[in-house]
DNA sequence: CTAAATAAAGATATTAATATCCTTTTATCT
DNA sequence: AGATAAAAGGATATTAATATCTTTATTTAG
């Protein structure tokens, strides 16, 4: 369903505004990902892609790390576009060049429904709501 | 959401079930791949992943090729298994060990329902069913 | 029985996703 | 100012997915 870059940014998301909730401190890479549990050189990558996308602000230097801007409000959905392209929500099931209503490929008007479905729902799910879930054993630090 | 493999797959199942639809003879790889629009060999190998699923018949030799046991009612779901394994329906959306209600990732009762109801379409549907739509232009045959 | 046509199988090639490594830039601390 | 610690950026490595090529096995037509 996601990308395994995506996975990694919804945990880094949801993670950040989990930490951000209690403190107001930066989130550096390090702790990041020690506590999703995620390939270090890797995960700086997928910080940087979000960071590019303004889905976070970062910091450099001494004292630099990863932050939110706590004005802005962001869904799953601006995550899953950020890194894996809108593909899941606009492009056809069946890898024709475009999904559309006349012209359907076989999956269309199956699986319609259900796609819009999924999609409000990723639109509809901000990552403040999503933050009070982390508490999974083994990632999300055990504290 | 599905793999390449995937699509092909779905594909081949549909444009089959289709032309079975209309005559008993055997359907072979080129007529497929040209219908499908998928890469010859390629296509040889989901062919081959497909009837070695059961999911297809399939019979060597001069005046062989693939067809459905009619008798075999066949859905989406099946298909999505049999290609992609059942990740999509059983691993957890964030790539943990596994997908649980007690120790869930921070997606899990976001999404769950939604999955569900997509797994459910997907089992809900067979092959006949997506064959009726078999008319996209550009693949499937114009004929 | 032989040639032809087909699916099956195995080996290899290419491309994209995932992951690591090294250097550069920026800010802070002493 | 110089050392340190952080993110950013670029280059490379590894792995998995996609795709092709070649050979083998099977069946039928002639
Ligand atoms: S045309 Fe294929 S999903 Fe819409
Ligand atoms: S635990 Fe992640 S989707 Fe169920």
């Amino acid at each position: 369903m996601f990308s395994k870059s995506c996975e990694y940014a919804i945990k880094i998301m949801a993670f950040i505004a989990f930490k951000q909730a209690k403190s107001k401190e930066l989130v550096g890479l390090d702790l990041i990902s020690e506590a999703i549990d995620s390939p270090r050189a890797f995960t700086a990558k997928i910080l940087q892609q979000l960071t590019k996308a303004r889905l976070l602000k970062s910091t450099r230097g001494r004292t630099g790390g990863f932050f939110l801007d706590k004005s802005q409000n962001i869904n799953l959905a601006d995550i899953v576009k950020a890194i894996d392209g809108p593909k899941l929500f606009e492009d056809c099931l069946l890898g024709f060049d475009k999904c559309q209503d006349d012209n359907p490929c076989v999956l269309h008007y199956q699986l319609k429904k259900e796609r819009n479905t999924l999609k409000n729902k990723l639109l509809s799910t901000d990552i403040y709501t999503i933050a009070k879930r982390v508490n999974r054993q083994k990632a999300y630090f055990k504290e």
